[in-house]
DNA sequence: CTTAAAACCAAACGATTGTTTAGATATAAG
DNA sequence: CTTATATCTAAACAATCGTTTGGTTTTAAG
């Protein structure tokens, strides 16, 4: 016995990740917000609480696009040359519409200082924590591999892909690539 | 004929330097910088003309900060140990007061977004520019190194050092201490 | 000692922040 | 068709943003 809704709300929260992707949490505000979902703040509040729980379905939605993107590495026996191939598509994920943008989670994980909140530190440990463990995964299809090796590499390759975020947005295609080839040389 | 000033711009800018360095750009209210500055709003206008003056004076004094901890690296004739001791002095520098805060200048690269100051990026671009010389000038010591090589490989380490400082505001020393470890296994 | 200039403090500026509310509109059950 | 309820739009909320202004205090030259 009431109205419906004239928006879905996974549909309007995609438009508000890449908003989010794009300018950071900080410089995005909620009447960019407003414009980019195509609903009103009204209707926002209704269905995320406040601006920050935008961001949190926001963060939420960039891990599933990302897990997307990761499936093809889970389901790869290919080992070291699977991760490899995987940064480059993180690459061209990062610059999907337009410019780069490094990765949300990293850029994230940039710009929260002392005081962020609970919930967003949240999402990014469990980020953190399952890439990890699907580069850990990967590695040890390696059998000749003990298994500090494994830990320490997966370490070694997850902060790679931290630095790879932030290359994304300041360096050209070919840095990049002699990056990646440096970076694997040794795993 | 006039009042002397109460303060010292250089050091109420090394104040500012920290708190952008804390809290990131936008995070950093003009009511916070005058606070931490020590200095009434109006004294800061005078001085730096707008936030944004702040932000940018801050920023070259961090450079010249990193100018000094590089300057036991150009003075080195260490070859590639010697860089690597950088990046462990870098960590260091980064967590110098209290809590890891990254580099200032790799998280303005990743806090700006398409429509950032020009200012800003200049000093960004010469920031890059400069640390890649001195990667590139310590690494022709080897003489056995092709100029590509030197190229690709101040390029390689440009990049890790960016993928240091998010690191460094997440990971803790282990990691650290294994990601450079396997940086350094390819120059 | 007077006087002009610069630095100080505090208050206020308009604009924008995130958030809430009031009233009109649409929809599905009885 | 009536009625209850959820969604919509649009306006307003207090708070804070970066910035400016007016008046007071300090200083140093004439």
């Amino acid at each position: 016995m009431a109205r419906k809704k004239e928006y879905i709300e996974e549909e309007v929260i995609e438009k508000a990740m890449n908003l989010f992707w794009r300018n950071g949490y900080q410089t995005t505000s909620m009447q960019m917000l407003e414009k980019e979902m195509g609903i009103n703040k009204f209707s926002i509040y209704a269905s995320f609480g406040n601006k920050n729980g935008v961001f949190i379905e926001s963060l939420k939605c960039y891990n599933q696009k990302l897990n997307q993107l990761m499936s093809k590495l889970k389901a790869s026996s290919n080992g070291i040359s699977g991760i490899k191939e995987y940064f480059y598509d993180f690459i061209e994920f990062s610059k999907e519409t337009e410019i780069a943008k490094g990765c949300l989670i990293t850029n994230t994980a940039n710009e929260i200082g002392e005081g962020a909140d609970q919930k967003i530190k949240d999402v990014l440990t469990n980020f953190t924590d399952n890439v990890r463990n699907v580069f850990s995964d990967i590695l040890k299809q390696d059998k000749t591999k003990n298994r500090d090796v494994i830990e320490h590499q997966a370490d070694y390759l997850l902060i790679a892909m931290f630095g790879l975020s932030s290359a994304t947005r300041i360096f050209n295609q070919t840095q990049l690539d002699n990056y990646i080839d440096n970076i694997f040389k040794n795993v």
